[in-house]
DNA sequence: CTGTAGCATGGGT
DNA sequence: GACCCATGCTACA
């Protein structure tokens, strides 16, 4: 700070503007760089008398809440002479340094481009012992300042904030900095043997609260200057106003910041946020692994840092709903409930590092009986316990369900687990998904609709846009406690890690369509002449090269005056609107396009069905077990039916088909070729080099479309038999196999295998009569499903659940629909000189046909 | 037949 | 390619 230099410059301090060969470094500019100062002026500075000599006549002049010595707070000289109290006010750094509180302000963003080289203490000693520990093991501490997470600051970004420096530089014009950088053995002899006794933790020195003054231990144990801490994230009650703050922007902040970021930029002080004093540390008793014998768990993996998602992201409420007043409480770790971990087997499957970090040391599979007390002071008892696995362990907590249940988790929400000061006591509290708070590093777990993202996913938010593609606003009430969609891990949780449980968000849609509930309300854009041709007596609509127009779903009925009309649903208001039964409803349709009814043109206008009447135009919503509970609620439950897609499940939901009037022509659509349709018409002749089929194509696929439309349709005629017969039995053994299928609306039968023989003679004009699909067969075929299709699901149409198995099998159906398909268009010619079947329909109406023998 | 415990599998990192 | 871990599988009670 007083290094001289012989340059000629003119004073930094805008008051003097001496010149001079000579100047000083002074403050810390923004830019990294320093105030040059001459002589006199460096030495105020030095003297701390820069702003009463200068700044006198200037604002921002406050007084010390302990001493009530004057420090110009608004002035960036003064920076670091002062700190923030949680209480509010400011404290001298004196006063502070008396309450061993040396938490700096909060400072703007480093000024990364600029930085200066580091005084050589702070890089030699500090950072290096940082940067050492950001690298030496799981970091149970996370919490760290707004200032440190404000910016998203990334982890191997050296950042040095400013009052790094000064701070430092102040503590050695304050004394502190020998006291602070002296590593007493004591201390680490203390912190070793506390690590681990006798397979349990010891968490955090007793005397700690003993004195009580958290945190002046605090500062006691952890010394900045070394590279042994013990973490303490302690509810500094008692000193709050005594405590270095750094103010929390909001009440329910998280305070979350890359561990390693944190601990290779900040500067080593504890950190009070809220109430709280963060002492960061990149060990405590458990962070470099339990020590047991002497020896380090675990491998040198569970050194590195958590992942990110196993951060804890704890709020200061949940802290302090945790911890209550006097208590410290560390936060260890936090996992997202997977499906198998919220499910009845009642097994947390805890991260490996987490649980060697944490946990007591397990020799055995057997584990051991694990004391853990929830955010309501239950207590519990989960067996610790591990499984050999691929050379490694497996760790998990059995007996959770129980509590799990108590705390209303489900897959998707997060427990997290803390360390409760004095005794080591092991918490897990519970956070649902939908509250969330935003968290460091654009980690956020999203309630898929909602406009909390994580800003650093994008793939997790387009994968929650997909589902809301689909969805469109998807229903509320179905997402609230169902689509949860974790945010990411470093790239992208939800994406990568949770396919599974992305798939299951899907299945969440419980979208029960059929596929001709599908084809119906999908349609060639405006604009767009769809060609059309008959094949083998079905007429085929066919527009390729645009995305098709999902039409608005209308409800069938007959005016008073006996006249065919549909109802169509505002897309504003919701209310149901009465118009022409031929009229092609746009999917996005408001009461102002209602030209047939000029007095109900507007979403002012009155609603002309009653309640009852639209429950009995939709008598399966209230047979629905989402809309069962909605149906009280009509127009809540209205006022989720969206556009398109969304619509178009809604619309599936609320009835097989019934009454789905939206397409004036009885053609099957094929919207649009994409990669992977595997449509007849996509679907080249195994040569590969056919041209695209016409109508009176004869090839092996044309030829094989019509045997399987006859076959489809003798299937599904069946089908629709046997439903009527035993349709309620049906339905309970749908509901009791919770939906072997997926999202992907499923057309199977259990109806015995038809030989094939007598569905090419069957004669034509009968199926196409007979069948409610006359003219209507999808020409996207996936010959390759077999296995995949349980004999009870039902006939063209599937429930899909939550459930666990459902969206694996999904899962697994779409990897074997991938593997298939490479293999299809070698295949081709035989297996669909083999293959027969009813199919699937997904939701833009392709229809996968299930393979069946003969 | 059902539920569970333990291991195996395989996608993802 | 090793490791993690979600979940499937299966023997067993």
């Amino acid at each position: 700070m007083s290094a001289m230099s012989s340059t000629m410059e003119v004073c930094f301090n805008s008051n003097c503007k001496e010149s001079s060969e000579k100047w000083r470094r002074g403050w810390r500019r923004r830019t990294g760089e320093y105030a040059h100062l001459c002589d006199p002026c460096a030495s105020a500075y030095e003297d701390g008398k820069f702003c009463e000599t200068f700044h006198t006549n200037a604002s921002g002049w406050r007084c010390c809440e302990s001493c009530g010595k004057q420090i110009h707070c608004g002035c960036i000289v003064s920076f670091h002479m002062f700190v923030l109290l949680d209480a509010g006010g400011i404290e001298c750094l004196t006063c502070a340094k008396k309450s061993y509180i040396l938490t700096p302000n909060p400072a703007w963003p480093p000024p990364l481009h600029f930085l200066p080289s580091q005084p050589e203490r702070m890089t030699d000693v500090s950072m290096k012992t940082w940067g050492a520990l950001a690298a030496s093991g799981p970091v149970p501490w996370r919490q760290a300042p707004s200032v440190f997470n404000g910016p998203r600051i990334q982890a191997n970004d050296q950042l040095k904030m400013p009052f790094e420096i000064d701070l430092s530089d102040r503590i050695d014009r304050y004394g502190l900095s020998e006291r602070l950088s002296m590593a007493s053995p004591e201390i680490k002899q203390e912190r070793s043997s506390e690590r681990l006794a006798n397979g349990k933790m010891r968490l955090g020195p007793p005397e700690i609260l003993q004195n009580g003054n958290i945190g002046l231990k605090v500062k006691e144990q952890h010394c900045p200057f070394t590279s042994d801490f013990k973490p303490i994230y302690s509810r500094n009650d008692t000193s709050s106003n005594r405590s270095l703050g750094v103010a929390s922007s909001s009440k329910n902040e998280t305070i979350d910041a890359p561990i390693s970021s944190i601990l290779s930029q900040s500067p080593p002080v504890s950190i009070t946020v809220g109430k709280q004093v963060f002492s960061p540390s990149g060990l405590d008793s458990s962070g470099e692994g339990q020590i047991l014998n002497g020896k380090s768990r675990g491998d040198g993996r569970s050194r590195n840092q958590l992942l990110p998602r196993y951060r804890p992201q704890i709020t200061n409420e949940e802290l302090q709903q945790i911890s209550g007043d006097l208590k410290c409480i560390t936060p260890l770790f936090e996992k997202m409930l997977s499906a198998s971990d919220a499910g009845r087997i009642g097994r947390l499957v805890l991260p490996k590092k987490c649980a060697e970090a944490y946990f007591p040391s397990i020799n055995h599979a057997e584990g051991l009986p694990l004391n853990v007390q929830d955010i309501k002071g239950k207590e519990w008892v989960f067996q610790f316990r591990f499984w050999p696995n691929n050379n490694s362990r497996m760790y998990v907590l059995e007996g959770i369900t129980p509590c799990i249940q108590s705390m209303q988790l489900q897959a998707g929400d997060v427990v997290t687990f803390s360390r409760l000061e004095p005794g080591g006591k092991l918490i897990m509290g519970g956070r649902k998904a939908s509250v969330v708070p935003s968290l460091d590093q654009g980690e956020e777990v999203n309630v898929i609709g909602s406009e909390a993202s994580s800003p650093g996913d994008a793939n997790a938010r387009n994968k929650s846009a997909d589902i809301i593609s689909v969805n469109g606003h998807m229903k509320e009430k179905i997402l609230e406690d169902k689509l949860v969609i974790p945010a990411k891990r470093k790239n992208n949780y939800i994406n990568a890690k949770s396919k599974r449980l992305r798939i299951e968000n899907e299945d969440m849609m419980e979208l029960n369509l059929t596929y001709k509930e599908a084809q119906k309300l999908i349609r060639a854009p405006a604009k767009t002449v769809p060609s059309s041709f008959v094949v083998d007596g079905c007429e085929f609509e066919e527009f390729e090269e645009c995305e098709p127009v999902i039409g608005r779903p209308a409800l069938l009925g007959i005016d008073h005056s006996g006249e065919k009309i549909q109802w169509v649903q505002c897309e504003d208001c919701f209310k149901w609107r009465k118009v022409p039964a031929n009229v092609l409803v746009p999917s996005k349709w408001t009461c102002s396009d209602n030209a047939w009814d000029l007095h109900r043109s507007m979403c002012s206008s009155a609603e002309e069905l009653t309640n009852e009447q639209l429950e009995q135009m939709l008598p399966a919503m209230n047979k629905d077990p989402i809309n069962k509970e909605e149906s009280s609620e009509r127009d809540a439950d209205l006022s989720v039916a969206v556009e398109g897609l969304d619509t178009l499940a809604n619309l599936a939901i609320q009835g097989e088909g019934k009454g789905l009037v939206a397409s004036s022509e009885n053609r099957t659509k094929h919207p649009c070729h994409r990669p992977g349709c595997t449509c007849v018409v996509c679907l080249q002749p195994p040569s590969r080099k056919g041209a695209k089929h016409g109508h009176s194509c004869t090839c092996v696929v044309c030829t094989s479309l019509k045997h399987r439309f006859r076959t489809l349709m003798e299937r599904l005629e069946k089908k629709q038999t046997e439903n009527s017969q035993g349709q309620q039995s049906h339905e309970k053994e749908l509901d009791a196999d919770a939906c072997v299928g997926s999202s992907t609306v499923k057309c199977s039968s259990n109806v015995e295998e038809a030989p094939n023989s007598s569905h090419a003679e069957e004669p034509k004009g009968r199926i196409s009569s007979a069948s409610p699909l006359k003219g209507q067969i999808d020409l996207n075929i996936q010959p390759e499903r077999e296995e995949d299709f349980s004999p009870r699901s039902d006939c063209g149409v599937v429930k899909c659940s939550s459930q666990p198995g459902s969206s694996d099998r999904f899962f697994r159906q779409q990897q074997q629909q991938q593997q298939h398909r490479s293999l299809e268009s070698d295949m081709i010619g035989n297996l669909l000189a083999k293959q027969d079947g009813v199919g699937c329909v997904n939701i833009i109406g392709c229809v996968a046909l299930d393979k069946e023998s003969g």
